[in-house]
DNA sequence: GCAAGGTC
C-alpha cells in the first residue's frame, strides 16, 4: 500500500488538519525529536486507498549563516560579508533533529502533500522540507507527480477538503523571494552591525551595550523614538487664546461653554470677540445636535492588536505578552495566539465559545443573559487565511492563572475582549469599566430657543503641548502600518532596542530613546537617512516582490540590491568620522573610562576595568583591549599572576548562587592550549601545573553534564564549594572547614581526586574529635554527610533533585559517572606528547 | 557576538 506523507508548519495545525481530513480517526504519536507527532489514518488519494502520514516542522527548517571562518570578528573585514563571505543552510533548530525527523518519516513515502502556511515564508520551508525528504522518498515511475502543495485560506472542514481536493504545487519563485530576503538581512546586517560595533566600542567606555546593531527592522524602529523625542525637544510652545464662557438657567449649576473655533492664535482677534460678547447678558439656544459617542464594538483579536492592548491597558510588554498566551493557548484556555486574521468565520461556533463562559463567576450574568437574547455577528475584519482571532476557549478562574506574572490578566481581557464582540457599549462597560464613556457634567435640558444668563465672558490664555514619548502600542501601530516586522517578529524588534540600550521602557510603556539610541539615528540623519528611515524595508521588499511574482530573476534582484547596500556600506564607512563627532560629544573615550584593577602582563602597568557593557580590561599603556565574561561581578584574585603571560588574575563572580572561579585576562581572549577555546577561565585551563588550573583543581567529572568536570572553587570557603566548569552544577562541601585541597592521589572506587580538609578543633564534624581527612567525596564514608548537591540556577525543574536537603554523596556522583573520571596523570602525559 | 523570519 502507497503511503502520502503530509507536511504542516507547526504541530498545532498538522493535529487540526489530520483531524479533519480523517473524520476524527487518526492515531497519533510523537515523532523522535519529542516536539512534532505523527498522525496517522486511512484515505484515499487519486482514487487509490492509502495511508496517511499528517506531520509538521516547527517553522524553519534551515537558517542561513556564514561559514564558519567569517564569523571570526576580527579576522574578517565587514565590507567583505556583502559578497565574498560564502553563506550556508545550517538547521535552524539543531536540537530538534528536524532534517532527520523527516528523514526518517518519509521514508519509503510515494506522495508528499505540502501543507505549510499559504504566505512566502510557507513556500520557502515547502522547499526546505523537500530537499529534506525528496533523497529517502520512493522514486516515482516514470514521470509521475508525487510533491503537491495544498491551498487553505482557514482551518475549516470546508477549507482544507477543498484545498485536498484542488492540489497544486510549490510556488518556486515565491520561495526564491525568501532566500533572497534571507541572504539581505544576513549579509547587510552583519556587516554594519560588526563595523559599527568594532569601531564605537574601540574608542568608547560607556556606550553601555554589548553590540552597536543595525537592521532593516530594529533600525527604523528605533527610528519612529527618536523621530517622536525630536519633536519633544524641538518643540516650542506657543501661546494661544480661547474664550470661557459661563451660562446658567434657573437655580442650576452655571454651565461652561466650549467656543467652536476652538483657540485663536492671535490675541487682539480673540478680544474682539470677546468684546461682542461682552454688551450682551442673555445667551440663546441656535440649535441642538446629539453627537453619538457610544463606542463601536471592537473587532475579533488579532496577535498585534492583542499586543497593543495588553501593553496600554494592562502594561505588559509586547515579548512577555507572547510569552503568557504562549502558555495560556499550550493549556487550552485560548486559541493560537499567532494570528493576523481578526474575523470569523460564517461557521465559527460563536455560541459554544460563549456558553465557555458562562458558568465565570465575573462575567456569568451577562453571558447567560447574552446567550438567551441571541448573539449579533460581530463586526467584519479581514481574514488572513492563517487562523481564527485569539478566542477564549475554556472559563478560567484566578485561582488556576493567578501564579505566573500577568496570565490571569491576559486571559481575563481575552474573555472580555470577546465578550465584546457582541455587546454594545452599555452593556460591556459593565465588564470592562475602563472602556466606558467618561461620564460627563450633567447636561441641563435645552432645546432650540432656550434662553440663559450669561455669567462671565473672558479670554483665557494657554500654551500649546508638545507631544508625549511613543507608547509600545503606538509604535507598534507605527511599524503594523510601515510595514515593519511581522506579528511575531515585532515583540523581538520592540525588545532588541530595548536590550541594546537604545530606548528605555517609562512608566506607561512609553519608549524614550538613550543617548546612545539619538546619536546613532542621528548620525544615521547625518549620512545616509534612508539607512533609518521606515522605506528601507519597503523598498526592498518591492524588489523581492519583483522575484516573488516571476517578474525578476532571483539573482539580478539579489545581486542588485546587494550592491546599492555595499555602496552604501562603503559611504558610511568613510563618513564615520561625522557620526563619530556626535559620539564625541556624548560619551568618554575609553582611556577615561573605568577605574584601575589589575597588571596588564606585557607593560606591567594597570589596566580599568570597563563596567559599563560589554565589561572589559583596558590597557592604556599598550592600547589594547580585554574581554571578560557578561553579567558577573570581577575583581582583583590576590594579585596573583598567570605563569604563561604574567597577567593578573581575576576572580570572576556569577550574580546567583555565587558560582566563582579566577582567569586570566589574556588567556581568555587568546586561548593557551590547543585543547582550549575562546572564553574559558582558569578552570577549564589545562595547564600542567598552574595551582589555579583545571589540572589542579579538578575532583571528578561532572554529576550530571557530559563534558563538565567538578572543579574546587578555592575562594569558596568558609562554605567550600566545587562546581562544574560546564554546567551549573555546584556541591557544597565541608562548610566552616579551615581549608579544602585536592590531593595528588586518586580514589580506587571512582577515580575522582581525593580531597583533604582540615576543620577547626572547635567545629570539626569528624568522628573522634578528629579535625583532618582526606578521602573521596563521593565513596569516603566519612564525609558521607558533607556533601551536598546544589545548582547555581534553578532553570528546569528537572534538575531539582536534591533540593537543597542534605543529602549523602556516596554512590550518588557514581552512579551517573559513566565515562571515565578525570584522570589527571593521563591529562598530563597528554599534554606532554 | 551580528539580521529577520518561522516556531517550542
Amino acid at each position: 500500500m502507497k503511503t502520502v506523507l503530509m507536511v504542516a508548519e507547526k504541530p498545532s495545525l498538522a493535529q487540526s488538519i489530520a483531524k479533519i481530513l480523517s473524520k476524527g480517526s487518526c492515531s497519533s504519536r510523537k515523532g523522535l525529536n519529542g516536539a512534532c507527532s505523527v498522525h496517522e489514518y486511512m484515505g484515499t488519494f487519486s482514487g487509490q486507498s492509502m495511508r496517511f502520514k499528517m506531520t509538521s516542522v516547527c517553522g524553519h527548517v534551515m537558517s542561513l549563516d556564514f561559514i564558519g571562518k567569517y564569523n571570526n570578528w576580527d579576522k574578517v573585514d565587514p565590507a567583505e560579508l556583502f559578497s565574498k563571505a560564502p553563506t550556508e543552510k545550517k538547521e535552524a533548530n539543531p536540537k530538534l533533529n528536524m532534517v532527520k525527523f523527516l528523514q526518517v518519516e518519509a521514508k519509503g513515502c510515494d506522495y508528499v502533500v505540502l501543507w505549510l502556511d499559504c504566505d512566502k515564508e510557507g513556500e520557502n520551508i515547502c522547499f526546505e522540507v523537500l530537499d529534506a525528504i525528496e533523497p529517502v522518498m520512493t522514486r516515482p515511475y516514470g514521470g509521475e507527480k508525487t510533491v503537491y502543495r495544498a491551498k487553505f485560506s482557514s482551518i475549516t472542514d470546508t477549507d482544507i477538503w477543498a484545498a485536498m481536493s484542488k492540489l497544486g504545487e510549490p510556488n518556486r519563485n515565491e520561495a526564491l523571494s525568501v532566500d533572497a530576503r534571507q541572504e539581505l538581512d544576513l549579509r547587510i546586517g552583519c556587516a554594519f552591525t560588526r563595523f559599527q560595533t568594532k569601531y564605537f566600542q574601540g574608542k568608547y567606555g560607556n556606550l553601555d551595550s554589548s553590540l552597536i546593531s543595525f537592521g532593516p527592522c530594529q533600525t527604523p524602529t528605533l527610528g519612529f523614538c527618536v523621530e517622536r523625542h525630536d519633536k519633544i525637544q524641538s518643540f516650542k510652545p506657543e501661546t494661544y487664546w480661547v474664550i470661557q464662557a459661563k451660562v446658567f438657567k434657573g437655580k442650576d449649576s452655571p454651565l461652561t461653554l466650549d467656543w467652536d473655533r476652538v483657540r485663536v492664535f492671535d490675541r487682539e482677534v480673540g478680544q474682539m470677540f470677546v468684546n461682542i460678547t461682552k454688551t450682551s447678558k442673555e445667551a440663546k439656544v441656535e440649535s441642538v445636535s446629539k453627537k453619538e459617542k457610544a463606542k463601536q464594538r471592537p473587532l475579533a483579536l488579532n496577535t498585534v492588536e492583542m499586543l497593543r492592548v495588553a501593553s496600554s491597558s494592562l502594561g505588559m510588554g509586547p515579548q512577555h505578552t507572547m510569552q503568557i498566551a504562549e502558555r495560556l493557548y499550550t493549556q487550552g484556555y485560548i486559541s493560537y495566539p499567532r494570528t493576523e486574521t481578526n474575523h470569523y468565520h460564517d461557521n465559527f461556533d460563536l455560541k459554544g465559545t460563549l456558553k465557555q463562559q458562562a458558568n465565570n463567576p465575573f462575567w456569568a450574568q451577562e453571558v447567560k443573559a447574552l446567550l438567551s437574547e441571541g448573539l449579533n455577528r460581530p463586526r467584519k475584519g479581514a481574514d488572513a487565511g492563517d487562523h481564527p482571532p485569539i478566542t477564549p476557549m475554556r472559563a478560567a478562574s484566578e485561582g488556576e492563572l493567578g501564579g505566573y506574572g500577568g496570565t490571569w490578566k491576559l486571559a481575563w481581557e481575552q474573555a472580555c475582549l470577546y465578550y465584546q464582540l457582541w455587546v454594545d457599549q452599555i452593556c460591556f462597560t459593565e465588564v470592562m469599566p475602563w472602556l466606558g464613556i467618561p461620564v460627563e457634567e450633567a447636561m441641563p435640558v435645552c432645546e432650540r430657543g432656550d434662553v440663559f444668563s450669561v455669567e462671565e465672558v473672558k479670554l483665557v490664555e494657554r500654551q500649546t503641548c508638545p507631544p508625549d514619548y511613543l507608547t509600545e502600542a503606538d509604535l507598534i501601530t507605527l511599524m503594523e502600518k510601515h510595514g515593519i516586522g511581522t506579528d511575531a517578529s515585532i515583540p523581538v524588534h520592540i525588545n532588541n532596542i530595548s536590550q541594546r540600550n537604545y530606548v528605555t521602557v517609562e512608566s506607561g510603556r512609553k519608549l524614550k530613546p538613550t543617548n546612545l539610541g539619538i546619536v546613532l539615528v542621528h548620525g544615521y540623519y547625518k549620512t545616509d537617512a534612508e539607512l533609518v528611515l521606515p522605506t528601507i524595508r519597503s523598498a526592498v521588499e518591492k524588489q523581492l516582490n519583483l522575484i516573488a511574482q516571476g517578474k525578476a530573476n532571483y539573482q539580478q534582484v539579489l545581486q542588485h540590491t546587494l550592491d546599492i547596500f555595499k555602496r552604501k556600506f562603503h559611504y558610511f564607512f568613510d563618513s564615520i568620522a561625522s557620526m563619530d563627532e556626535l559620539m564625541e560629544a556624548s560619551f568618554s573615550p575609553i582611556a577615561a573610562t573605568g577605574k584601575p584593577l589589575s597588571r596588564c602582563g606585557k607593560c606591567h602597568r594597570f589596566m580599568k576595568y570597563i563596567q559599563a557593557k560589554p565589561s572589559r580590561l583596558h590597557c592604556a599603556g599598550c592600547d589594547e583591549t580585554y574581554s571578560l565574561p557578561q553579567n558577573g561581578a570581577i575583581k582583583l584574585y590576590k594579585e596573583l599572576r598567570c605563569p604563561l603571560d604574567e597577567f593578573e588574575l581575576v576572580l570572576w563572580t556569577s550574580g546567583s548562587r555565587g558560582k566563582s572561579y579566577p582567569l586570566c585576562p589574556y588567556c581568555f581572549s587568546n586561548p593557551p592550549f590547543r585543547d582550549m577555546k575562546k572564553g574559558m577561565g582558569c578552570n577549564e585551563c589545562t595547564h600542567p601545573s598552574c595551582q589555579h588550573s583545571l589540572n589542579s583543581l579538578g575532583i571528578a567529572q561532572c554529576v550530571e553534564c557530559e563534558a563538565g568536570v567538578l572543579v574546587l572553587d578555592p575562594n569558596s570557603g568558609p562554605k567550600w564549594k566545587m562546581a562544574c566548569n560546564k554546567c551549573n552544577v555546584m556541591v557544597h562541601f565541608f562548610e566552616q572547614a579551615h581549608r579544602v585541597q585536592v590531593a595528588l592521589e586518586s580514589c580506587e572506587t571512582c577515580e575522582a581526586s581525593l580531597v583533604a580538609v582540615d576543620f577547626n578543633k572547635t567545629r570539626s564534624p569528624l568522628p573522634d574529635g578528629e579535625t583532618q581527612h582526606s578521602g573521596c567525596v563521593f565513596c569516603d564514608p566519612v564525609f558521607q554527610d558533607l556533601v551536598e548537591l546544589k545548582h547555581a540556577t534553578m532553570r528546569h525543574p528537572s534538575m531539582t533533585r536534591g533540593g537543597g536537603a542534605r543529602r549523602g554523596g556516596r554512590g550518588r556522583g557514581r552512579g551517573r559517572r559513566e565515562k571515565k573520571p578525570k584522570d589527571k596523570m593521563a591529562a598530563l602525559a597528554a599534554y606532554f606528547v
